[in-house]
DNA sequence: ATTATCTATAGATCTATAGATAATGC
DNA sequence: ATTATCTATAGATCTATAGATAATGC
C-alpha cells in the first residue's frame, strides 16, 4: 500500500539497542527500511552483484555486519525489495479481476496504475526485475508473483478481445514495464501522461483503440479513483 | 554483418604464442571471440559485478591473467559487447532510412529487423542493454549509438505518422525491446513470429494499423529481402 | 625477435561470524 | 535480560601486474 509497507517496514524504531556509531536512521523508519532503501538505490544504479554490504551498510548509516542482523545477506535484501515491488501490483490485479465493469475498462486502468507503481517511489525499483542475477532460483518466490500478475493480464486480455493473439500478454506487460528504461534515461518525461499513453497503446495493439477508447478511458479513470 | 564481426573477431587464430595449458579456443574464432562469447554468456545470465575475470578465463578456456593480454579489463569486455550488439542495427537503421519506399514500410521492416538480431545469436546480447551498469561513463560510446539509433526512430516514426505525439519513439522502442526480457523468460517462444507481431504492433500503437497493415508488411517485406 | 600464453603473487576487497558493548525493559 | 549495534577478523575471493615460458617468424 504505502512505501514504507512496500519496503517491508511501517513500525517506528525502537530505541533498545546499542546506539550507532555515526547518525541516525536516513529514512526514520529504523534499520530494516534503511538497509532495504539504501539496497535498492545501489542495486538500481550499480548492480547488485557491483553492491558489497559494505556500501550498503555506509549508505544505510550502519557498519558492514550489521546488516546481517536484519537479513541472511545480500539476495535477501533483494528478494525482498522484489516481493515488495510486484506485490502491490499483484492486490491491484486481482481487486480488478474480481470488478464488474467491461474488461477494456479495467484492463487499462490495471496499465495505468502499473505504471504509475513503477513510475513512483523514490528509486527506480523496477529496474530491479531487469537484473540478470533475478533469474537464480534464490528469487523464485519472486518469480511466482510475478507469473501470477502475468496470468491476471492474460485473463483481462482475453476477456476485453476474445481473439486476441496467445502471445499478446507479452507486448502489453512490454509495454508497461517499457516505463522502467524510460525512466531510467529520462527520469523527468515520466509521469501521469506516461501511464495514459502506454495504456492507450495497449488498447491498440489489442485492435480495441478505435472511437471507443475516449469512453474506455473515462470508465477507466472511474476505476482507478475508488480503487486507490 | 556477421556474428563473428559483431563480436570484434573474423580472423582466425595464428599459432603464434605459447600455447594454452587445456584445450584450445572453444570458439575456433581465437581468443579474443573466445573472451568476447564467455563474457556474454556470463554477463547475461549472472550480470556483470557478480562475473569475475576468472569465471571469463575459465570460459575462454585460458588463465585468468591471459584476458589482460586481450582486453584493459572486463569494461572494456562489456563496451565491446555493446558496442557491437548496436551497431548492425544503427547500419540498418541508415539503410533503411536513405531509401525511397513509404516510411511506415520502412519503419515495419526496421522493427522485424531489429527484434531479429534481438532474438538471434547464441546469447541474449540484447539484456546487456538491461544491466544497470551500463549507465557508467566507461559506455558512454555505447550510449551515443543508441541515441543514434533512437533518432532515427523518431525520424521514421515521424515521417510515416506526423500527427504522432513526441514520445512515441519510447513506446515504439520499448515494444522493440520487449523482446529481451521475453526471450529471458521463454527462449523458445521467440521467433519470427514475434518479429512480426512486434512490428505490427508498432504501427497500431502509431495508428497505422487498419487494413492498409497488409500492404505495409508486404512491402516491409521486400524491403528486408533487399537489405540482407 | 616476437608473440601469446603461462605461473605466481601483492594488495585490495568482500562475506560472514565471534564476541564485546551500550542502550532499554523489567 | 534483551536487544541492536559495534569492533575485529578469518578466509575467500578478485584485479592487475611482473616476469617466465613455449610456441612461430625471420
Amino acid at each position: 500500500m504505502s512505501t514504507a509497507t512496500t519496503r517491508g517496514s511501517h513500525v517506528p524504531p525502537r530505541a533498545t539497542g546499542r546506539p550507532r556509531a555515526a547518525g541516525s536512521s536516513p529514512t526514520g523508519l529504523g534499520t530494516r527500511a534503511d538497509i532495504l532503501q539504501a539496497s535498492a538505490q545501489l542495486f538500481c544504479t550499480v548492480g547488485y552483484g557491483s553492491t558489497s554490504t559494505h556500501a550498503i551498510a555506509r549508505q544505510a548509516g550502519i557498519r558492514q555486519a550489521s546488516v546481517y542482523h536484519h537479513f541472511g545477506g545480500k539476495h535477501e535484501i533483494l528478494l525482498t525489495l522484489l516481493t515488495g515491488t510486484v506485490q502491490p501490483s499483484l492486490d491491484q490485479a486481482r481487486s480488478l479481476l474480481a470488478r464488474d465493469e467491461p474488461a477494456a475498462a479495467r484492463l487499462w486502468a490495471l496499465c495505468v496504475s502499473d505504471v504509475r507503481l513503477l513510475s513512483g517511489g523514490p528509486d527506480n525499483v523496477g529496474s530491479l526485475y531487469l537484473l540478470p542475477e533475478v533469474d537464480d532460483d534464490r528469487f523464485a518466490p519472486f518469480a511466482e508473483l510475478r507469473a501470477e500478475l502475468e496470468g491476471a493480464y492474460r485473463r483481462l486480455i482475453h476477456a476485453a478481445q476474445p481473439v486476441a493473439p496467445e502471445d499478446s500478454a507479452a507486448l502489453v506487460l512490454g509495454l508497461v514495464e517499457s516505463v522502467i528504461l524510460r525512466r531510467r534515461r529520462e527520469p523527468e518525461a515520466v509521469g501521469e501522461g506516461t501511464a495514459r499513453a502506454i495504456a492507450d497503446a495497449v488498447l491498440k495493439v489489442l485492435d480495441l483503440g478505435s472511437e471507443a477508447l475516449v469512453s474506455v478511458r473515462k470508465a477507466g479513470l472511474e476505476i482507478l479513483s475508488e480503487t486507490e
